[in-house]
DNA sequence: CGCATTTCCTGGAGGC
DNA sequence: TGCCTCCAGGAAATGC
């Protein structure tokens, strides 16, 4: 499941690969995963160069110059939800299921690909900065990398579960279920742990452990679950390193206890009822 | 405002 | 081997 790291990934290997590159046909298999300019979409990105390729929260942006006299700023937005990946490869490797999105990048053989088997994510065209219609993109709290502590002490100001909380993409954006969970056994806080309830200290803490995590994870290449993908690919590995996520019943890599599972925000959440006192 | 519930969707797991 | 049900989950919508 595509979150922050597995974007930044995703991101950093297409803005190696693409920048610079001018796109080509674009070939649509499913409509419905389009949003934002109704205009067709290979009439609009055909023939652009791409800018650079960067990430925001777990949305990977695919940024293309104007075109010529057309002075109109264009944006690829991708949205991966649970099962999208966004691959380059060459245009004669073989199509797999739920290829929904073909881009040809001009003057070579290879093509951008997006596939969706369970249909969470979408390709957003934002173009000259319309308002865009259909499917709305959610509002976009702060990026956790980039926040100082200051700023999160005013993100947890709420009487809600700490958990919920992160999940909550208008509150930090770029945390999901995984990185939730390992960044509050790090800093050793419960998840139900209500946010306001976390002192100066111990918010500190839990952001210090939310960058850390989140730059493991981005180092080892995210993390491969089910469909996850770099854009070569291949597969993540912090799943190997995770400590709670999906190990109930295993010891605690830290103190040997049993990690348990609990819902909280609506989602499974694992955590180490030792190192993680309510 | 917070929070629970439902919805979307497919493939994998488990039961029989 | 095959069929059935259940379940995962990002995030929006809805109801309390």
């Amino acid at each position: 499941m595509p979150e922050l790291p597995e974007a930044e990934t995703i991101a950093r290997r297409l803005h190696e690969e693409l920048a610079g590159e001018t796109l080509g046909r674009a070939t649509v298999k499913r409509r419905d995963i389009l949003h934002g300019d109704p205009r067709p979409l290979g009439r609009v990105v055909s023939n652009r160069r791409v800018r650079r390729v960067y990430r925001r929260a777990k949305r990977v942006i695919i940024e293309l110059a104007s075109g010529g006299s057309d002075a109109e700023h264009v944006d690829l937005v991708f949205h991966l939800g649970m099962s999208g990946q966004l691959l380059l490869c060459d245009q004669n490797a073989p199509r797999e299921a739920h290829t929904h999105l073909r881009i040809a990048i001009r003057k070579t053989t290879r093509e951008l690909r997006f596939r969706d088997p369970r249909r969470f994510g979408g390709v957003w065209l934002l173009a000259g900065g319309k308002k865009h219609v259909g499917r709305r993109l959610g509002e976009l709290g702060p990026e956790p990398l980039e926040l100082s502590a200051k700023e999160f002490r005013s993100v947890l100001s709420r009487q809600r579960q700490i958990k919920a909380l992160l999940l909550d993409q208008r509150c930090i954006a770029g945390l999901g279920n995984i990185y939730c969970d390992e960044a509050l056994h790090a800093a050793g806080i419960h998840p139900l742990t209500r946010a306001d309830d976390l002192g100066v200290d111990r918010s500190a803490r839990l952001l210090r452990s939310i960058k850390t995590t989140l730059r493991r994870a981005i180092r080892f290449n995210g993390s491969t679950l089910m469909d996850y993908r770099t854009a070569d690919g291949e597969a993540g590995e912090f799943q190997k390193h995770h400590r709670v996520y999906q190990r109930t019943g295993q010891p605690c890599k830290h103190c040997r206890a049993l990690i348990e599972r609990i819902i909280a925000g609506g989602r499974s959440t694992f955590f180490c009822p030792r190192c993680q006192q309510p």
